[in-house]
DNA sequence: TTGAAAGCGCTACCAC
DNA sequence: GTGGTAGCGCTTTCAA
């Protein structure tokens, strides 16, 4: 639909009061939805904004609103690595707050716990423009989330989709896929046939479910691979350490451990005591899995970049704090695999 | 090195002003580093800009000046489906150029002619902010980018790098590293042993000599692999075909081909033809390759995201115009590896 | 060489 | 209900 005056220059606020025949103020009142209009001088704005197709300057409305745009990432309150990359990420963004007229910041939340997400959630001041949450959904969940949009803050569900919730947008990849991708690569790297091991976080947690759903489904194309009951790590490294040492002494025919949440420092001790010819896939770019990518303990990372799952919460809280548009092509999160060849040479969690 | 005045309030020209005892006007000149200042004052100025730790005001400058940023996309004039999603990159951005200040337009030049690409440069008028270049570097290439710079356009290298000229940046992926890349995918995908095919583009395209060369490395791992010279298909899909059909023929140990530039249809014609299990690696997402990963003719690819190539240059041409920083975590192009399973649902590409 | 003042496009306050 | 008007932080004439 090309706008008769995609001519030149675009008309601004002044244009549009002209148009419509009343002041610059009016013209703000019904823009910003104002009250103290009447429906008919409404109409004539309205019609006026949509003749000359005129959309508002945002920097403009901005700097004359002195804008600050404050976001709250609520993140689980443990030492998961990929969540302190996400942290960190935070904190990178909150620098040059000031040139970017936005301040994230990141409030810890009890982690594997959906009534304090709810209360952290319902504690949230409603000055606030933006909430990206990590977590379960529960329907206490879902309720705090309805209130906090009621309450004018934006949401986003980062990383682990809420569903029935009516978040404002989901941040995060396809867990289904991210396992699928993982089942891939672990039908063409292992040569041999045997078992393999999946290691799961908790069985609660919605994004490992999907994971473990996406590897069983390619895993069946793979009939020399046979696959056993996810273990449950917990992410806790000296759990999961301990209960893979009891499978993998077993029996020798272990040939690939797919590592689906945390705890790979567990996982990687463990490994230690084997025969080095097990396929391992893990998921998040972290110091360790990085390491371990490195000296060949694990052959490929699947991956969400944490920099730019932080980037894309805060463009689009931002956007629904403006009610603006946004490119989907650009907040689309990727399942990034990485080999040795490809990880990238110096990224934000190695300093 | 945190400031005395982290404290709330960032301060502005006006501050900046009082604090050096000196008018809003000379504080604009000596930061815009305009004429017609005293050393002194600009000193006593400067001084002052360091002391209160002040950073301008993009947006305000940005909507004081009514500034536009223009900037030209220098692309090959061909119908290579990898430029053709640069060029749709470009208009993507294009849209709503008004919201962004920005308007990014493509200029053809003539393929595989680097005088044509000097001349393009030089015909750039000087009013421009910035130029993103796609080519091979020659002396007339760097020349050019030389007397663009001069003039004050800002320039980036896009997908092959110009080292030797004074670019601003580079935009694009570490093509050893991608060759590498695929070499790794091909020695652990392929089960049999034999001779591996590379298709080349140029023998004379840097980007494709280095991921030769990357995927040389690797290849040394897998003694059971045997790779040829290349085939120089020059991006053209019945030259591919015709020449890797006389090389198929030749025997039937072909266990993989790695196809490092363009002209895949060729490539996937000559492929219908053969008994099905050759591993086939292959460069960049378009509706011809993302096709043949999704009905198995391909079994990966190497990708460099075109959406996030464009945007990246435009962000790091405008932090050049404007003397700005940027946050080089973002400005990382991944070599992206694309699977059947984590191929993005629904790229820009295929509408 | 320096300063005063009028805007950029929009918001917000205060009158009428 | 509606309109004037003074800014937001910066740039840019035009005078001095």
């Amino acid at each position: 639909m090309a706008r008769p005056d995609d001519t030149g220059a675009k008309p601004t606020l002044n244009d549009v009061a002209r148009a419509a025949g009343v002041s610059l103020a009016t013209v703000d009142r019904v823009l910003n939805a104002r009250a103290g209009v009447r429906p008919a001088t409404i109409a004539r704005v309205q019609n006026a904004i949509a003749e000359l197709g005129y959309v508002r300057d945002t920097a403009a409305a901005n700097l004359a609103r002195r804008r600050l745009y404050e976001m709250a990432f609520l993140l689980p309150d443990t030492d998961n690595e990929f969540v302190a990359a996400l942290r960190d990420a935070v904190a990178e963004q909150a620098t040059g707050a000031s040139v970017h007229r936005t301040r994230p910041t990141v409030v810890p939340v009890a982690p594997f716990d959906p009534q304090a997400l709810a209360d952290a959630v319902d504690a949230l001041p409603a000055s606030l423009d933006g909430v990206a949450l990590f977590g379960p959904e529960t329907p206490a969940v879902r309720d705090a989330v309805r209130r906090a949009r009621e309450r004018g803050i934006a949401v986003v569900a980062l990383v682990s989709d809420l569903p029935s919730s009516e978040r404002d947008h989901f941040v995060g990849i396809d867990n289904v896929r991210a396992g699928r991708t993982a089942g891939r690569l672990m039908g063409r790297f292992t040569r041999r046939s045997g078992r393999v091991v999946v290691l799961t976080g908790s069985r609660l947690a919605r994004d490992h479910l999907e994971r473990r759903q996406g590897f069983d489904q390619v895993m069946a194309e793979y009939p020399h691979l046979e696959v056993g009951a996810s273990i449950e790590g917990r992410d806790d490294a000296n759990r999961v350490a301990a209960m893979l040492a009891r499978v993998l002494s077993e029996g020798n025919d272990v040939v690939g451990v797919y590592s689906s949440a945390a705890g790979n420092a567990g996982l990687i001790r463990a490994l230690r005591t084997m025969p080095h010819d097990v396929t391992v896939i893990a998921h998040e770019l972290t110091p360790t899995t990085r390491a371990a990518l490195m000296d060949g303990t694990f052959d490929a990372l699947i991956v969400q970049d944490a920099g730019h799952l932080v980037r894309s919460a805060i463009r689009l809280l931002r956007a629904s704090a403006d009610g603006a548009a946004f490119d989907p092509g650009q907040e689309r999160i990727r399942i990034d695999i990485h080999l040795r060849e490809n990880v990238p040479l110096s990224p934000e969690d190695t300093p």
